[in-house]
DNA sequence: CAAACGTGGCG
DNA sequence: TCGCCAAGTTT
């Protein structure tokens, strides 16, 4: 196999056939790391509308470093993996206190970065400052798995290890950013997951699963264990138009996230005595629950969640945060203000009595 | 190393 | 309705 040959075709596929994106081509290394942190785990087309919304409201990464965080998390409400937005906020930081506001643009530097892994490193010093990495992520690992028919999960660390030292070999000296970049336009729009476009595809001369006719057979994929499902309640309290809020620890799952009180479901345990139980807890209060507001049902990476809500009447006790960060009284229009994850977003809509936001 | 960590689209 | 999984990182 020709190196040089394999990334010819590559770049000359890139070229007439690339996609647009809004970050690409943009001078400003800044754009590049804030679409990097948005890709993270999540579909381009998804990120589209949150990148353009996210460099209106904080253009440069000194904008980002000085804004509260309520605004960076608002801002990243509806894209999930919470971590990344305080990463990133954490990050702008770091740079304008460590590096006089200059995104460092060699490896170790960004790999120090909260929420900078390896991929986000390479990407980043590929596609903001021409370095030459390989910038393995789930686009580059289905191609390079198929190319080479890799008999392992490459998402496993040793066939990302073995992956990634086989794409080192392939880059183009001096245009490893279009390199990546192609490669991951390539697995959009002809490498797909489920039926690839080998018809279209400017690899099939390097690619043994093609060649073999065992396209199906990569990337080798593992079996999942199917997620359980748990049982929660959650309090609609109310002070004349305000309903209590409660703001989740910045670290687990949706964190620095409000919430509506409440909390899982133990055996032999009813839904109120639940929610009576979780709010004494919680809150240091004493509840009577009244009418069931609504179930919701929702999934997450890893767990999968019933939720039933219910109106609450305090009967004794003033509300304290022992398990939150700190709790409001949010006026109910202004409920959208809050950054919320999905379910309790959706809570918040039944309430006020909108749809909630896609 | 394996598990935690969100959400939306699609078959 | 349900499983799969997508521009990964952290612990």
């Amino acid at each position: 196999m020709k190196p040089a040959e394999f990334s010819t075709r590559l770049l000359d596929w890139y070229v007439k056939h690339g996609r647009s994106l809004p970050w690409r081509g943009s001078p400003d290394p800044y754009a590049v790391l804030v679409s990097e942190y948005m890709a993270q785990q999540t579909r381009v087309e998804t990120v589209i509308p949150y990148y353009l919304r996210w460099m209106e409201q904080f253009p440069t990464l000194q904008a980002l470093a000085v804004a509260p965080l309520d605004a960076v998390l608002k801002a990243w409400e509806g894209l999930g993996y919470y971590a990344r937005a305080h990463n990133l906020h954490r990050a702008a930081r770091v740079v304008m206190t460590e590096y006089a506001g200059i995104l460092p643009s060699n490896m170790e530097d960004l790999r120090r970065l909260p929420g900078v892994g390896d991929y986000t490193a390479a990407a980043v010093a590929s596609l903001a400052f021409g370095a030459d990495q390989a910038a393995l992520d789930g686009n580059l690992r289905r191609v390079l798995a198929r190319v080479t028919a890799l008999p392992l999960d490459p998402r496993t660390p040793q066939g990302q290890r073995q992956l990634t030292d086989y794409a080192r070999g392939l880059l183009p000296p001096g245009r490893a950013g279009d390199f990546n970049q192609a490669l991951m336009d390539l697995s959009s729009l002809v490498c797909l997951p489920k039926k690839p476009r080998c018809s279209e595809c400017p690899l099939t001369d390097f690619c043994r699963a093609y060649q073999e006719n065992r396209q199906a057979d990569f990337p080798v994929k593992v079996k999942k264990a199917p997620v359980p499902t748990i049982t929660v309640t959650a309090g609609v309290l109310r002070r004349g138009d305000a309903v209590l809020l409660t703001r989740r620890p910045a670290n687990g799952l949706l964190g620095g996230m409000w919430e509506f009180p409440g909390g899982k479901q133990e055996p032999g345990e009813t839904l109120p005595e639940c929610l009576v139980r979780e709010l004494r807890e919680e809150l240091d209060i004493e509840v009577s629950v009244g009418k069931e507001v609504g179930i919701f049902r929702h999934a997450y990476s890893h767990f999968k969640v019933v939720l039933h809500a219910f109106e609450c009447q305090i009967v004794s006790g003033l509300p304290r945060p022992l398990a939150s960060d700190s709790l409001e009284w949010v006026p109910v229009e202004r409920l959208e203000e809050y950054a919320m994850g999905k379910i309790d977003r959706m809570i918040a809509g039944e309430i006020t009595g909108k749809d909630s936001p896609a």
